[in-house]
DNA sequence: CAAATTTTTGTCCTGTAGGTCAAGAAAGGA
DNA sequence: TCCTTTCTTGACCTACAGGACAAAAATTTG
């Protein structure tokens, strides 16, 4: 019918969620998109409506992403705190491990984008959502294992959570690894 | 000797942290600053070497205003549990105060380019410690007043809390005054 | 093979970032 | 009063952001 593209969408978005991630949204430009995901300005234009258009995919992209890793790192056998302190560290580490320090990209995005712009906001708002989510699901269990003090609001004690990870994901980018995990340690406290 | 300076340099400091502090560092352009101080680009870049020389000096005079705030907050009247939950309120209510919500210029500067700047980075830790200090401070009061638990590590608690103000400050952007204080009170909790 | 359709490449365009510079203006000193 | 020095204004400059577009290329259908 029509000459076929030559390349895989899923694979672009996901080298432009790395270039934002790493520059950030404003600091990223069509050019680097370019180099980045190896295809020609036009091409990416062609597909994609709009560095923004693009942009959001990368997060929707990220949102994915990071859903399934939460999902699977709070299934890990345990007890609750200490699942739920592996899946922090295993977040720090991530944030630690790479030559530059990139953060979370959702945070990134909130800082940069969303005092700004409504839509980038409740994207923001989807993803934190998700992980709420799975942390209130994974407390609840441990309150039904007897694991947790039945005191504990799981709802509440996720959304703290959340902001502790938020965080830290961003005192990543200045401190060390032994204070980020002494925080750690007084978040789980309370399980 | 020589034309006196028309404007008042700490003035056009205070304005310009202003603007960057709205739109960042990258998203703010010399036109914005010079609109925004009232003076002319020529006279910007004669007095300031350069646009990141002058967004030094705004966060300069950030953590002067910032430390001095934690100073005056965390020496108001009460148990050491309510005058931190006070602090962090403050906080949060100045973020949802105005019609924008900028955060905290520390914060957004981080994020935007701690990870990329090591003098940056060296700028954030400095201001970071400053508050570390003064709740350290605080709550090394609280255990001699007896007030706090003397399991409580203060310097770690400190930690921990400028973890959470810096969550907050990146969860005000999206998430509403009755969970942000939810996650205060969890916060305070261990005091 | 021709036609129709969609992609790719590369050129082009407008606006702005970030900054420089020359000219004139405002002070104090000789 | 004129000179020197520093400040201000405004024009100017180069590079690139963000994107539009035309022409050529690749595919399926008839």
């Amino acid at each position: 019918m029509a000459r076929p593209r030559k390349f895989d969408d899923d694979e672009v978005i996901d080298r432009a969620m790395d270039a934002f991630w790493t520059n950030g949204y404003f600091n990223t430009s069509p050019a680097q998109l370019a180099a980045a995901t190896g295809i020609g300005k036009g091409s990416l234009y062609n597909a994609f409506t709009s560095k923004r258009d693009l942009f959001d995919r990368a997060l929707s992209r990220y949102d994915a992403i990071g859903a399934e890793f939460a999902e699977q790192s709070l299934a890990k056998p345990g007890t609750t705190r200490e699942v739920v302190a592996g899946f922090l560290r295993s977040l720090v580490e991530a944030d630690l491990a790479g030559p530059v320090r990139r953060g979370c990209l959702a945070v990134n995005t909130s800082v940069e984008l969303a005092g700004q712009d409504p839509e980038i906001q409740r994207a923001v708002q989807r993803m934190q959502q998700h992980t709420i989510a799975a942390l209130t699901d994974r407390i609840a269990r441990g309150r039904r294992d007897g694991d947790v003090d039945p005191d504990v609001d799981p709802r509440g004690y996720a959304e703290f959570l959340m902001n502790t990870i938020v965080g830290l994901r961003v005192m990543a980018k200045t401190n060390d690894a032994p204070m980020l995990h002494r925080i750690i340690d007084s978040a789980v406290a309370g399980l």
